[in-house]
DNA sequence: TTAACTGCAAACACTTTGCATAGAT
DNA sequence: ATCTATGCAAAGTGTTTGCAGTTAA
């Protein structure tokens, strides 16, 4: 039973994660996705959440809103939003998978990481020129070519030492 | 017990894992870390594989030349490794970490990967050209000089849907 | 009305840890 | 002689699955 129905739809769009060609859209679209009293209270509770969040930080959060939803439930939409590409996962190299709603309102520019191999921080940067962009571009479709790969989008992570960390070691 | 001991030391050279400033090589440096039989058929093995293996991948080929060895002192070695920048930890994305050889002979140039979210195929490319590395330098100056990080390494990794894949799904 | 979704708990897969023993230096 | 590494098994951790009951459409 959902223990808590007080919130709202969303103008949520979700896409159909079955069928290709059929109604791209949630709700009412015959292709299955439903939207939920827990799925609402998940896009929402993501939506307020900064960062990059663990799954049980995830949880937390949304045990506040949404007290008895199961964890299961939680990984359950998470997978479906992945799948959909609504949210994207990630892992910073502690064993959890971390998430981010791929965008936050209209597609805000793309970042990537900066992660600390000590404590596993993660800070997003963003200042690509568009140098960077031909670059990407420039690979993509070597990648395409060489290799006949869809390429549907990329990943740049830089690792090192935080400024914590390095202080910490010193 | 050790149940096979007919491989001989290789020239590895080992950095200390735990003090820094000290001698930091292996063997015999004082630093802890020691060259053992079981040691030794993990380096050998991973230098013979190819790709980016998971654990039981390794540890499947590491039994047929070294019947006694656990699953743990692959685990640990291989922590060990990583944690000295000889093997370099990788997660496709199915949730089992992948291990590579940071250098297989002497920095063969580094290479990225092209991943798919279908079936976890991955693919290495290096075709980086003196752009790629002008680029990346710039990233890592400015990343340094905003965030105060240590810079260690990068990856670049492209995701998509293998040719394999894609038919099926077509 | 029916097919999707949920919560719970049990199962799972991968990794780490405790401990007594073996081994490198 | 000392202190690290090993093998085993048990425990841990994060995630997935089976199921009976609930709910969106």
């Amino acid at each position: 039973m959902y223990n808590d129905n007080h919130y709202q739809y969303k103008d949520v769009k979700m896409r159909c994660q079955r069928a290709k060609g059929q109604g791209p859209f949630w709700p009412s679209n015959g292709c299955g996705a439903r939207m939920t009293a827990p799925r609402q209270a998940i896009f929402r509770t993501l939506h307020e959440m900064e960062g990059h969040p663990t799954v049980d930080e995830i949880f937390a959060k949304l045990r506040l809103q949404f007290p008895g939803i199961g964890l299961a439930t939680l990984y359950r939409n998470l997978e479906l939003l992945r799948s959909n590409g609504h949210v994207s996962a990630f892992d910073s190299g502690d064993g959890k998978l971390r998430y981010e709603l791929r965008q936050k309102a209209e597609r805000p520019g793309h970042h990537h990481h900066l992660v600390c191999r000590s404590c596993h921080q993660i800070i997003d940067y963003m200042n690509f020129e568009n140098e960077e962009l031909e670059l990407v571009k420039k690979l993509e479709v070597h990648l395409v070519q060489k290799y006949k790969y869809q390429v549907t989008d990329h990943d740049i992570t830089f690792y090192g030492t935080c400024p914590n960390c390095s202080t910490e070691r010193a």
